[in-house]
DNA sequence: TCAAAAGTGTTCGGTTTACACCCATGG
DNA sequence: CCATGGGTGTAAACCGAACACTTTTGA
């Protein structure tokens, strides 16, 4: 956008695009990976899987349109969906990606600790949670979408403080590691994984009070919170090569 | 983009935004880190420096677009522009950011070495390499999309084979340490960089013929060529505490 | 002969890794 | 009392920072 830009800005003449965001929420449920999904009931690709998406409203920033696509459609409350991690991820802008016409799409990346069934706001005909890699190819380019999210998720959990966006408030430095095993697919050192999560400043912070809870059988473990720190220095690799 | 989407789809109805890709457009000269800017000529902002940029065209990718106008605006010809590390930062599109009309920007980074004067292209009433941080306020939110590429750069080089984008085909090892040095600021030892960097498989590939070739006074150093790893592991972090 | 940059070697100290071991709880 | 997961300890292996030293060029 610069001198480029002929004269007269009639909107019409250079409007010739519809914009939406394309969203990839994932969490983590019994140890996997999955991801919120919608059957679409029309042409095209219908009943195939997609993710959920919306247009972007004439008044409205994508990084709104994805938020309050995000309390639709999951059916959350807003105020649920407020708290829920929200990244973008990157732009799909083939002029074929869409064939009734020219959209391009911003997809953002959404994660959260145990969801909630959807279904209950939006209008999207179904509604589910899939385990990553379970479902069928999805419509319009979304497999690419969702494999870019996917691998950018595995990848910021090495220098981000993401993980903690698969926990709940509080949670134990078990949890924690299972979010790293389960995005991963690898097995951490416990006491490794513990000395380098609390010697990282800023990434848990105890929780006061009564320092102890359980998620089952075992000796109960303490509670963190996600500390104020957004990167990780030095940062969590994974073990072995890399795949990016 | 899903059900969501109206019936009918007149174009106008959903396409009320313009779609256009701005550039940062990076490259070391005289040991700093300098930015392609065009001066505005015409309101608004009019003579202010902005990035380079233009429209997608109806039937063109933003991808497409950004390599074209790279083109362009750079004033190389269209095979050197080809060879130039181009990738897409991220997409910006607050609803005010433009004041004539809604228009979404997707930003991109490219990066090159020591690149020639532009100008002799496009149509850019003025433009130059500046060094970064020089110029004063830019057109539209373009200070905040050069922050986020130069950001961006710098996290870049540590984890991924990135810092070859800034040198020509054929470079020294200390070429290539120029280059984090000055992107990042700070210097780093010459032995312990050399080593890491040789020790990276896929970093770098020595040229073969003469082993040799001199870049001015002390001793000729060993050509390389960038390898065919694009990611870096183990990263290669910068020194201290980090930025982000 | 000196300054500058390339390249090699070596030491030292911290970090990571791998594994042994004890603790607390549910069944 | 056993299985399960939490938490502590520790020794070996590894890695990176720091720095001494040699080599090869231009001036």
């Amino acid at each position: 956008m610069n001198a480029q830009a002929p004269d007269g800005y009639d909107p019409r003449a250079f409007a010739p695009f519809a914009v939406t965001v394309d969203l990839a929420v994932f969490t983590l449920r019994a140890d996997r990976l999955q991801v919120l999904l919608v059957r679409r009931g029309e042409e095209p690709y219908k009943d195939r899987w997609a993710l959920p998406g919306g247009f972007v409203l004439p008044r409205e920033s994508a990084d709104r349109a994805a938020r309050r696509e995000l309390a639709e459609e999951t059916g959350l409350s807003e105020a649920t969906a407020a708290h829920l991690h929200l990244e973008q991820l990157r732009t799909y802008s083939d002029p074929d990606r869409d064939p009734r016409m020219r959209v391009v799409s911003v997809a953002y990346t959404a994660l959260g600790p145990d969801l909630p069934e959807p279904r209950g706001g939006g209008d999207a005909a179904d509604a589910a949670w899939l385990p990553y890699g379970t479902h069928g190819p999805l419509a319009f380019d979304h497999d690419v979408i969702l494999a870019d999210a996917r691998d950018r998720v595995g990848a910021r959990l090495e220098y981000t403080c993401l993980a903690t966006a698969f926990c709940p408030p509080e949670f134990t430095l078990g949890e924690l590691r299972r979010v790293y095993e389960t995005v991963w697919g690898v097995e951490l050192d416990r006491p490794n994984f513990r000395r380098k999560v609390l010697a990282t400043p800023g990434f848990v912070r105890p929780v006061e009070g009564p320092p102890r809870l359980t998620g089952g059988r075992g000796k109960p473990a303490a509670l963190y919170r996600a500390g104020g720190a957004t990167a990780l220095h030095p940062p969590l690799l994974r073990p072995e090569g890399r795949d990016v």
